[in-house]
DNA sequence: TATGAATGAGACTTCATTCAT
DNA sequence: AATGAATGAAGTCTCATTCAT
């Protein structure tokens, strides 16, 4: 960015760089928010991290709850998008699809700081309505419906036994949210925790579960 | 004051006071941590319902993390031992121990303030680090090591298949997390969700799963 | 005050003085809200001149907009009800009362920093809306309706004309009110303004205009 | 921009544009100095309301004062001015002119965004001595200087009594200033408040106050 | 001529903790 | 034992002004 022309950038206290700002700011807020949660997220550290003044990021957000909303978008909306269009373009069983599902979002979201925003969202849900009202619609219910299709999908194709779809797929995403917030919480602390095991034997009981085959 | 008066403890309310007030103070705490957490709680509201003044909460804890701690003493490790009691007296089956120790969680925790506790300290874990490592030597790993021996008893018994124990451990406890924490972050925001019928999915699940004849 | 306990006052940084802790405050409040006007004061000043803490501040009063009604209730109405008792007692004519009031409203209002209130509060009443209305109906209306009433009574006894009382009491409010303004504004720019020939000319015209014996 | 195009003032938009911008920026100025007075008034909004930008407020005003001289300039001496033509061509009674005198300034300030101005400048006169000094030269004194001369001509003409005609010119004008000041400022929050009719009342009692044929 | 990104000082307010009484 | 007055650091947000482009 900007590499053929930074010969004074060092130097000059304005730099005008609109475009690049706020991608800048974003990458400095998901990394607090996700680390500290919303409320013990200082702008002023926020704004140290992204190079900028305290009264820069009033510029591009206009105000700490707007930043994090913005994170979501930025961030956490492509992550279902993507997943959403592989699951369209999935031409494989149900089964193998959500095994690689999983696998993904291991990759993409508890691996990287997103998953600290899934914490954080439930963490400070209480204390910030207003921000839970809006990541419940654009995240929460969106992820549950497609999840909740796929499994009914499976149902209608004879892979998994007749079940409640929607609470099925509670069940099947309620340990991955629950990893992700574990992660940024006591995980840290206990060494003994391999999540990576964890989130296997959750998929493997969920599938023997779930079934055709299952005897129930 | 009371110097006067203070010779019968029947008669004299500031004697008897004196050793109600940690209860009092107790009360006040937990009901505050578990509904808004651990820095959203402020000293000065637990100590008008403790009917107290806020000095007086440093005569009995120093420091809002102290409180804390005293809390979980108070209300959260009996919980744990009554389990723990429980299985000890068992006579029938592992499952239907599982089975009723669920529902009693249900009852005693999940549907009391003491769901709030456990939220609250997978919610701030990361941002107080003593708090963190005490709660999980005191309560996690004391209640994960509790299941772990049951369900290894169960695989001894020939009720449950060969599987790593700890893990399931890890398996069965989370979802219980879990709906804690849901209970007390977006739950009260998503009319849709139904708790109970998320932990009966959830232990179904689970009992197959992890039950002998499961094919696996 | 406090001179005969103030031995170790000035050592001592917690000073337990409850009773005259929201005098000083107010008097430092009243000076600054009268001198600078409302937004244009820091609380910050305020306490330093008080000799407290910013948040020595809020315990007391609740936030600026509640600091400055207290000091209208301290200092405002008082005046108020000391010129209606006035009134109640007055034995001579209307007219000669008026005149009392006027110039006793000079001593106790135009010459102290009273008379800065009566202009902060025209000054700003339109960026406080809320603080408009307190003052409206607690200050503006009360001292419109007990001249009213006065001037009402001058015309019932034959000392006034006929004439609509209501606007007269206006009329004779707001040069009053105009010179309280003056005072904090133009004024000090404004040698050769002398405020008591203004409001000598004033009343004089204003009496003479009202009289029965004007010939109109 | 518009490097191309200029060559006639009739197609090129931009040529006229920079003409013109000094006039939007001032009357966006003049709209928020009046309803909002100086410090609350923002340069973003003014610029924005102007259809310019920030920086180019500082094109054409050095500072946020500078604007508020030019807003004076351009719009309040003007109406002065006339006032004074108006006097100058008077033929009829001086009494006549002054009633003339107070219907235009009804028209032309009193109900117009200029009463603002006045208020603005009465109001925060204290805080921004500066803008105080300029105002009271090339406003105030010169304003009261031309009724005082009225009122001169007044008495000499034997229409007016005897009397101070410095002061008489500021009893005169200090209800109609009242009247712009009260418009800004309480006038909103009081319904009972008839502007027209306060005025009347005024210049009737004036009038009769000052008359040759009044008793005193 | 015109832009608008960037600044940074400073405002109000909150709250865990202290300690004289 | 109990009080509650006092503190002060810290946090979010605002806005006149600057200057590279």
């Amino acid at each position: 960015m900007g590499e053929l022309v930074s010969s004074n950038e060092e130097t000059c206290r304005w730099r005008r760089r609109k475009e690049e700002r706020p991608a800048e700011i974003l990458a400095a807020a998901l990394k607090n928010f996700s680390s500290k949660g919303f409320a013990a997220t200082k702008l002023a550290e926020v704004a140290k991290e992204a190079g900028v003044s305290k009264g820069t990021l009033y510029l591009y957000f206009e105000s700490k709850e707007a930043l994090f909303k913005a994170v979501v978008n930025e961030f956490v909306l492509p992550q279902i998008a993507k997943a959403e269009e592989q699951a369209e373009q999935n031409t494989g069983s149900i089964k193998h699809l959500m095994v690689k599902l999983v696998e993904q979002w291991r990759i993409n979201i508890l691996e990287t700081e997103l998953s600290g925003i899934t914490k954080m969202m439930i963490a400070e849900a209480s204390n910030f309505p207003e921000l839970a009202t809006f990541y419940l619609e654009n995240v929460i219910q969106r992820t549950r419906g497609f999840v909740a299709n796929l499994i009914k999908l499976g149902i209608e194709r004879g892979e998994f036994r007749q079940c409640n779809y929607d609470y099925a797929a509670r069940a099947f995403l309620s340990p991955m949210v629950f990893s992700a917030i574990w992660q940024h919480s006591l995980a840290p602390f206990d060494d003994s925790y391999d999540m990576n095991e964890y989130l296997n034997i959750h998929l493997d009981i969920f599938l023997r579960g779930i079934s055709k085959d299952s005897l129930g």
